[in-house]
DNA sequence: TATGAATGAGAATTCATTCAT
DNA sequence: GATGAATGAATTCTCATTCAT
């Protein structure tokens, strides 16, 4: 579920061929796409600065000035990639408030999300940092949003331990998801590298379940 | 437990105060420590492409060209940083297998290993790369070898699940700490970023007991 | 005989008033051009370590990053430099078959390269080295072409002496060509520095006859 | 024929067991001299620019800063050598006058010369340069000095040319000395490459022949 | 709208030289 | 006299960005 339609696979070139229909007009919102598509993955997977502009715009088959014309700036391009990200978690989240206090539920969902390469992109790419301060409170605002879904999803329950316990074990859920990734990443570490869904969803609930459902 | 020792706040300029003493002979394994805490600092907290070499020679108060001179080069300096990172911690989590079945253990010495500085910068090293490929297997050789400690610290008992099920669930239980790690790096997810090592130990033990000793 | 025309003193600025017109699209292959002409004066003259790509991007009134766009390096200009050099020198050369076996039309050729700026650039071009070994087969190729090329061409004569000696003789002409043009390098030995075409043609057609065609 | 004795096999690494004995007092000047060997073999065989202070140190088996000490700088170094070159090459062609004009002795002399790897050495620094125009005129003079003495060698007799053509014709043959040398530095055109003093006396004494003793 | 060409700032690295034992 | 340490000036190269078609 990327920011604009098209790729199958990944990395795919988007060859000059790609487009036959549709030569100029109106072409400038696909280009658009394209490079926050391969942006997304380049910043995410290698971090803001070891990214080139260049290598943005060859994997989308377009010209590099255009990442300025579209963008502004690099930053700019970055940006854009991360509002796209928040926008697209906030909403795919939204839903754990109706999973209701069911560990296991939230915990298959989070395995879900860990599986799909997109959303790995995602989480990774929330990890980045161009260097900008100005970036920063989006990022951490998603994460205070998430936390307290979380934690208030199940809040209502039993025991009612103190708000901040709660967060803390809220986040520490979201924790896992990022840790999971982080570590999916770097590609090499098995079990964990080529876990399924279903692998992870077992475990991730009994986790789920330890940290909010608490007993203790 | 750095290579070499003062260093309290984030990047110490080294005023000249620091060592009025001893001022040239013999002092290249001083300079040469001081470089590899501040290139420690540096690499972890802004990963390779975005640390300057400058940066870290000012943050040491050295010369940058003794970058060059005792590491030759900036990726041989973030090698040496990783190298000292995973000795630290093979030797440092060698404890791992002493600390018995116990989950409140694990969980409170993961605490520990969270709350320090230091350490979180060890953690935060070994997710970074420079690019370098023949640097990957170092890196995941300490990741596999601790989630194995991790397993069969715990292996011995009961069930005895199938061995890559458990080894799953040792990564987990590491992702946790990643993750944990790469928030509070963030800094402003609150509770989460300034959480004290007792915040975090009841938590962590309850994860630990349920991915890894638990019923399941 | 330069890749791209003007050229008359050393170190031309190529000022504004050089091309005014044709501004950006295609201009590629003109600044290709400029730099591979002042690059080829810069090396020969003053050596592959003592000349400075500002140098050369300065004299050829062009940004020296673009001498990395065009040539990759360095090291890349210098050993498109050389093989401009050979080619133009493999075919120059090939007119010394014509030249039959008589000494004087060879003296008199060897002359007029001699008196040449450009030739002579060429000649101390291919005495120059970048360090870099691949480019040693090169040279040499092109060094021992033209030694056969010269023996043969007086070759077929008379008392036919044993192929290395007439090989060794003709090394021996190719060595007074390099003399010569090392010598006048220097600037500042007269009456060589300043010899006209006519003044060295004579002398050398005896040189000639006495080491190639001689009675012996 | 080295400007200080020792030095037995080509570019020893003098190294610090050399001299057991005599260990301060009065070893300055043995350093002078181990540092102006193998000076004056670095900037022959690779240039000014291209060779540093260090591997000169380093050949010579010496501390680089000992440079500074005994020569002021690099420059001074290149100038010491150059100094010592001129001295050696004035003091042994000094015997041209009396070769008397009989030119196969002038060839086998030149001979003698080119096959000697010390002599090739001084000729080849010669021809290098380090940017500084002060020496330029040591240079000059050596080789009008040289010219000179050949010419009049042969000058008194017979026919007797203009002095300028004659003049011209000696510079000639230094041109095939300095070109030979130019060309076997080059290693790997052979027959030139490998060639004893045998072979080479006989084609050369034809051109110092042709060249000099002109009938023409 | 798109593109090749050009630019300038900044990065790592090398190197001659100087300092302080 | 000799040496390891340190320094600052250069040099090559990369890269985001802007220009002119």
């Amino acid at each position: 579920m990327q920011a604009s339609g098209s790729q199958a696979g990944p990395t795919p070139p988007a060859t000059a061929a790609d487009a036959p229909s549709a030569s100029r007009r109106g072409s400038g919102a696909r280009t658009r796409g394209l490079l926050l598509d391969s942006a997304r993955r380049r910043f995410a997977h290698d971090g803001y600065a070891a990214t080139t502009v260049r290598d943005i715009a060859d994997d989308a088959g377009v010209n590099v000035a255009l990442i300025n014309r579209y963008f502004q700036s690099k930053e700019g391009l970055f940006e854009a990639c991360l509002k796209a990200v928040i926008d697209e978690l906030v909403h795919t989240t939204g839903a754990v408030g109706d999973l209701g206090r069911a560990p296991e539920r939230i915990g298959s969902y989070a395995a879900g999300l860990l599986a799909s390469d997109d959303h790995s992109d995602a989480l990774l790419l929330l990890l980045r940092s161009s260097g900008d301060e100005r970036t920063e409170p989006m990022r951490t605002g998603l994460l205070r949003t998430f936390s307290e879904r979380l934690a208030s999803a199940v809040g209502r329950e039993a025991g009612e331990p103190a708000r901040d316990e709660l967060l803390l074990r809220a986040q520490l859920v979201l924790s896992v998801a990022f840790g999971v990734t982080v570590l999916r990443a770097s590609r090499g570490l098995e079990p964990l590298a080529s876990a399924t869904e279903q692998d992870l969803a077992g475990p991730l609930s009994d986790l789920v379940d330890a940290l909010l459902t608490g007993r203790r």
